[in-house]
RNA sequence: GGGUGGUUAGCUCAGCUGGUUAGAGCGCCGGUCUCACAUACCGGAGGUCACAGGUUCGAGUCCUGUACCGCCCACCA
């Protein structure tokens, strides 16, 4: 007798998660919890920036990391998902420059040591959101152990390294052409400046020769360049250059003469052939400039406008920016030049151009080469080790398509430009003394020069962002001291994170991790794909095509959006959303988690308080559907924890899913529901086998839906007090269950309901109407089992009567693979025409499968060379097509079908 | 230019080492408020697995090529 049911149909989350949180919390569930034959697991999450908001790339991200560790935690790890927050240099210092526009104000009127301050300001009262918004989605990191990336004791970490590297040669002061944003006003590195395709124009450019009457011609996309121009260069081997090396031409606009020269470096095919030559704003030509001793004069300043800015000038000191141009932003120039070179006739022709464009990965500006002075780290040492272990199998990437692009940066990388010219970072330890020129690093603030104890000056630049994070794994961890959690969580063993940064950080990670500890960071780099609309758009602000993971909280629940982001998409893979139709998208989540709900407020009403234990029951009380679904949760297990293992996250999700909706709910419940209702061993078996599978289906489902499954986990009876899913051991998988027999059983039952059901409907019986039915099974097994489930196909499928014994009833017909015949009464509803339609529609699939199957076991070379096994297996599915086949026929026959 | 991924039902995707009648969710059609759940239940329709070759007894699955979409890298200005 069901009690009244004290929970509400449907499942609030927001009623709920908040507490749920708390108590895992307050009970100090994140924590990594040490014991005897337990080996530690160790996450570090990629640190979200500190300004940051939370995304859906995040939501992804962060959801794998949470399902990952709550899977080795419940399987008896010494788990730690370590978290924190990155300083992100030039990202903050962008924000908080806004902040201070807004107030009319640069950061140069606040002055460095003011600035600073407001951006601390910033980042203290602002700081934590991301992380409280990771604690919405149910991530289960040790707050405990929350770094920032500018703490003072990873400060020291940081400044340890640097000057390590220094005292071994590795860092060095580079002076050459690099990527600079004329907005954020700094340098940046190779992978900071983005290619974007863009579409421009090449301008054919006149450059008359100083002496007689031609020209040569040049092809550029950028001709405000050309104010900078040292010389103009041509393949040797090109023909065309012949007449002209050696020469000089005239600039264009300024009249300065340059030489034109020969250089290997020329593509003969581009072009005209001629290629004009700006060594101070671009890396080519800054290489061509080195090989012929040009100078180098800057004429596009800092900020981004035009003007005689220094450079190498040799003994090329005229000014090279005409008062007309000066000032003029790089663009606005460029436009004015043409202008000027139309009006001179030196335009020869344009031409539209397809080229890629290097933009700031901050703030999108087009980045300007330019020459300059930046420290460096030399890389190849350092990535030496890294390929080595990597041929060594120590560490992999899935999925392992990613392997070919880490290897070709790896094996080609280029050193490191780690200056940047912001105020919001690391400062470099970099001290020169200003009397003897003495130029050192150090560990500590110098007083004054050890050489000459001169008074000092620290070079005025801070530390690229990425040489902070590439720290992470062990920095977090007390590095460089021996602390007992260095020793105890390094090496980590998971990373994951999106493959945009897989030379940003994972491989620096990697260099850092073999050179400063001699070891791997982490053994598996698990690269996510990126969350994008339906138009296979990323999902960004920018294009406003972005989902904000805590609307879909609020309106579906967390685990409704982890269910999304889990089981909407497989290893890798991209996961399109749609932000159109959030009902639709997050609705199986919600969905699903409600159907746990649901089974919940019906298990539990079943259920007394002293929940009779599997162990307990006489096998013999167990019916074909106990053994079936015990076969099907031990199966669920296996199957869901290897799928884990191989972070096939996606098909564990569905797995357990299918095990506890479709297996459980729909048919195991369903078969239960009589015996329930009787107080005898039966039911009490019943019982039994409904706590054990539900507790099952709510551990294996815990890492994807925490939430709803903890709540629903502590409702059962029968547990400790305390006791909190999230700790709860997962599932051991136990052989003794595995039933094929009953898996085979139990189908044909379902298959018999199946059957009825279909027929009742086709013949749109009303749902109420209970009907007579014969089932003439097709063997003494067959025989044996649907007499023992008589009762249960007799409810399942809405009958008044249920025959097995092979009594002639008119009705509508059906066979079953087995060849079992199932005949439902319908007396006067009958149509033949009908009935010889279904069946012969029947017959007519079965003959075409048959013929098929016919051909390819008369084959002999598939006879001879497929596997034995196959074979058999393909001589039995003939053999049972016979029969049915043979049934169904008869069957038409009687009824007299043409 | 090099590398790499995708193309399976109207939509979003599974389909792992080639071997049952290619699956799921959503949507759609029909029927049900059946005492856990209408965020549900029951039944159903819907796919020449992008295209063309090839390997094989057998190909959605392996190979080659083509087309389209995507990502990463790259010093043709």
């Amino acid at each position: 007798m069901p009690r009244p049911f004290d929970l509400p149909p449907q499942y609030d989350p927001g009623a709920v998660e908040a507490a749920l949180y708390r108590t895992w919390t307050e009970r100090g569930a994140f924590a990594p919890v040490p014991g005897p034959g337990r080996e530690p697991y160790v996450i570090v999450i990629p640190p979200p920036n500190v300004t940051g908001v939370l995304h859906m790339g995040h939501g992804l991200n962060n959801t794998i990391q949470d399902v990952l560790i709550r899977f080795e935690r419940a399987r008896g790890r010494e788990a730690l998902w370590l978290p924190g927050t990155d300083h992100a240099g030039i990202a903050t210092q962008n924000v908080v420059e806004r902040l201070v526009a807004k107030e009319g104000k640069t950061r140069f009127d606040l002055g460095r040591e003011a600035f600073v301050a407001r951006v601390w300001e910033f980042v203290r009262t602002t700081g934590s959101t991301i992380l409280e918004q990771l604690k919405q989605i149910g991530a289960s990191c040790d707050w405990s152990r929350t770094r920032f990336t500018l703490d003072p004791a990873y400060t020291r970490a940081v400044r340890e390294v640097f000057v390590h590297l220094w005292e071994r040669g590795l860092i060095y002061r580079g002076h050459r052409v690099i990527h600079w944003c004329p907005r954020c006003l700094t340098a940046l590195s190779d992978e900071e400046a983005e290619f974007h395709d863009a579409s421009g124009t090449l301008y054919y450019i006149h450059y008359p020769l100083v002496e007689g009457s031609g020209y040569v011609t040049v092809a550029t996309t950028r001709p405000e360049t050309l104010l900078g121009d040292t010389a103009v260069v041509v393949h040797p081997d090109d023909p065309r250059g012949a007449p002209f090396i050696g020469k000089r031409v005239r600039l264009p606009i300024t009249g300065i003469e340059i030489p034109v020269l020969a250089d290997e470096a020329v593509d003969k095919e581009f072009g005209t052939g001629f290629v004009k030559v700006t060594p101070a704003h671009d890396a080519n030509d800054f290489e061509i400039g080195l090989r012929h001793g040009l100078a180098m004069p800057l004429v596009i300043r800092e900020d981004g406008t035009m003007g005689d800015d220094g450079g190498d000038r040799k003994g090329d000191t005229a000014p090279r920016v005409p008062a007309d141009l000066a000032g003029l932003d790089r663009f606005e120039a460029r436009k004015k030049i043409v202008r000027q070179l139309e009006a001179q006739g030196l335009l020869a022709r344009t031409e539209t151009h397809q080229h890629a464009v290097r933009r700031c990965y901050r703030c999108n500006s087009v980045v300007e080469p330019r020459l300059s002075d930046q420290w460096f780290v030399r890389m190849q040492p350092l990535a030496e080790p890294v390929l080595a272990a990597y041929h060594r199998d120590e560490f992999r990437i899935v999925p392992e398509r990613w392997n070919a692009t880490f290897l070709n940066w790896m094996e080609n990388i280029r050193d490191w430009n780690i200056s940047r010219q912001l105020w919001w970072g690391h400062r470099i330890p970099v001290f020169t003394c200003t009397r003897c020129r003495h130029q050192w690093a150090d560990r500590e603030d110098p007083a004054a020069c050890p050489e000459c104890a001169g008074p000092v000056e620290q070079d005025p630049d801070v530390l690229d962002t990425w040489f902070s994070s590439w720290l992470w794994p062990f920095a977090t961890l007390g590095w460089p001291e021996e602390t007992p959690d260095l020793r105890r969580y390094y090496p980590g063993h998971t990373l994951v994170t999106a493959p945009e940064i897989l030379f940003f950080w994972v491989a620096r990670m990697l260099m850092a991790g073999y050179h400063f500890l001699g070891k791997k960071p982490f053994s598996t780099v698990y690269l996510t794909g990126t969350v994008r609309d339906t138009q296979h758009r990323r999902m960004s602000k920018s294009l406003g095509n972005g989902i904000d993971p805590l609307d879909v909280v609020r309106l579906f629940g967390a685990d409704a959006l982890r269910w999304t982001l889990i089981a909407g998409g497989s290893l890798g893979a991209d996961v399109m959303l749609d932000p159109n139709d959030l009902e639709t998208t997050f609705a199986p989540g919600r969905n699903f988690a409600n159907k746990l709900w649901n089974i919940a407020r019906f298990i539990l009403a079943q259920l007394p308080a002293d929940v009779p234990r599997l162990e307990d029951q006489d096998p013999r009380t167990f019916t074909l559907a106990d053994r079936w679904i015990l076969s099907r949760a031990q199966r669920a297990v296996t199957e869901a924890t290897a799928a884990l293992e191989q972070f096939r996250l996606d098909e564990a999700a569905r797995r357990c899913f299918e095990f506890a909706w479709g297996e459980l709910a729909d048919w195991y419940v369903e078969t239960a529901k009589p015996r329930l209702a009787a107080d005898d061993p039966s039911a009490r078996a019943a019982q039994a086998v409904l706590a054990h599978c539900w507790d099952i289906a709510l551990r294996l489902l815990h890492p994807v839906v925490p939430f709803i499954t903890e709540e629903l986990w502590q409702k059962l009876p029968g547990r400790r007090a305390g006791e909190l899913l999230i700790l709860a051991p997962w599932p051991a998988s136990d052989p003794a269950w595995a039933n094929p027999d009953a898996d085979a059983q139990f189908g044909a039952v379902q298959q018999a309901i199946t059957a009825i059901r279909n027929i009742r409907a086709e013949y749109r019986v009303p749902p109420k109407a209970r009907l007579a039915a014969a089932i003439r099974p097709a063997g003494r097994a067959a025989r044996a089992t649907l007499e023992a489930e008589h009762d249960t196909i007799l409810r399942l499928a809405q009958l008044e009567s249920l025959a097995t014994d092979g009594e002639a009833l008119t009705g509508a017909h059906a066979v079953l693979t087995d060849g079992s015949e199932v005949v439902v009464a319908l007396a006067g509803a009958i149509d033949v025409a009908q009935e010889c339609r279904r069946l012969s529609e029947d017959l007519q699939r079965l003959d075409r499968q048959l013929e098929g199957l016919t051909t390819k076991l008369a084959n002999e070379n598939f006879v001879a060379r497929a596997p034995a096994e196959v074979v058999a297996r393909e001589r039995e599915k003939q053999e049972t097509w016979r029969t049915q086949r043979d049934v169904l026929a008869a069957k038409l026959g009687a009824l007299g079908c043409s």
